[in-house]
DNA sequence: TACACCAAATTGGTATACCAAGAATCCGAG
DNA sequence: CTCGGATTCTTGGTATACCAATTTGGTGTA
């Protein structure tokens, strides 16, 4: 059985494309576009549109689709929601995880040290947080994290990443670790806290001041969505 | 056929009826047989299908689609969610919000006081803590809040609400924005994070308690992880 | 030139036919 | 009656035809 089925083959392929940017971020979509480039029929390519929507990398335009503007203010929201929700997380993990998973998440982040990988980084910098927020025993804690790191995994192809902001952020990381190891929750999660806060405000500093470049690279930047449509029924 | 979408409409039935218990948690659902049921073609009862699935409310099973079984570990994991999304939005929302927003919540609120109309008093109940987690001006962090509710709206069919705790639960609510107009943000969390504790811990215990009598009406409630695989097909 | 209007092309929405895999059922051998 | 195997049914996955609504382009008129 190589291809099961190929929803999930198409499903990642064109994410992948939108993740690393090769979709570019505002491109309009069209259903037999994405039917011809990935070579498949459009039922398929309309789950996976469907399921890209579900997490925020695609978006409705009107009666079509586009990929999901790169939002600086959604990118401000996700660092607020990341702080609520990783915080709380961390905290329940320093009473809730064993030794044994904590030891497991310092070899995941040992693992990563060098950093000298570019994309090998990249990938494990995300990990880390969704394992972490794993180990609060809180699966639907950890799958909003996960879902958070999604959204903003495209910013990372952007992101000035010099060794000292790697070096930093590891040793962050670390020290998030030592204090779950001491099972001091509320250092930990203070620690999250500061984490997020820091690393987003230099992602948010940097997006603002490329901007302009960024789109002279074919790169839209919105400051403020286009207004989601409200609706009135809530079932 | 004028109806824009047939989509959206078919989508809101089984939601609806998922949200009912017409269909019963860890009931078997075929794409053939909704759409004989609800009578359109498969395309849309397949989009359906998805939507819901990315809601909570309709999981795989396999190969096949199951209706989400009510599982008390999840109800658990969501309340720890909202506990950690809601009293970080309300503490947003103390800085943010505009007095008008919060007067309109009041007033939200005060409509929903007599608590005369079951149903009106759940989907009011549900609403204002969507609404409060909108005055934090973050719309993920609302959405959110909104997900979590949906995944718990079923279980508001099976709890008791006695006129106290409804009351009590008003009062409650009324505490919040009561800070909140005080601009008492610290308050205002613990507030929050004390009423969700709360009302989650009568629910399970409800659910825990009443777990036997409500299996003998064919309502199956898990205690950890998915897959009842056949459950009330009919007794 | 500006503009109104019509025709063709494009698009998402919908319906449906076909397929392979799995489940259920039937039937005959023992 | 039991068991094994073949047949049939059912199911989700896939491909595709058709539709209505928009968009696009062109064209003729004022």
């Amino acid at each position: 059985m190589a291809p099961p089925n190929q929803t999930a083959q198409l499903f990642e392929s064109v994410r992948t494309a939108v993740l690393t940017l090769e979709l570019a971020p505002g491109e309009r979509l069209t259903e037999r576009g994405l039917e011809s480039r990935f070579e498949a029929s459009r039922t398929p390519v309309r789950a996976a549109l469907m399921r890209l929507e579900s997490e925020g990398l695609v978006r409705r335009d009107g009666r079509g689709w586009i990929v999901a503007p790169l939002d600086i203010d959604e990118i401000g929201a996700l660092a607020e929601l990341r702080e609520a929700v990783e915080s709380a997380a961390v905290r329940l993990a320093a009473v809730r995880a064993s030794g044994a998973d904590i030891e497991a998440l310092a070899e995941l982040l040992e693992s990563a040290r060098p950093v000298a990988d570019e994309e090998h980084g990249v990938r494990a910098g995300g990990d880390f947080h969704v394992e972490l927020a794993q180990l609060s025993g809180n699966a639907l804690m950890a799958e909003a994290v996960r879902g958070a790191m999604t959204r903003l995994a495209r910013t990372r192809w952007l992101e000035v990443r010099t060794p000292e902001a790697r070096e930093n952020a590891w040793a962050e990381h670390r020290a998030v670790v030592e204090a779950l190891r001491e099972r001091d929750g509320a250092r930990a999660a203070a620690l999250v806290a500061a984490h997020i806060r820091d690393t987003n405000e230099r992602l948010v500093t940097f997006l603002t001041d490329e901007r302009r470049r960024l789109r002279g690279h074919g790169l839209a930047i919105v400051a403020s969505g286009p207004v989601p449509a409200r609706e009135a029924s809530v079932g």
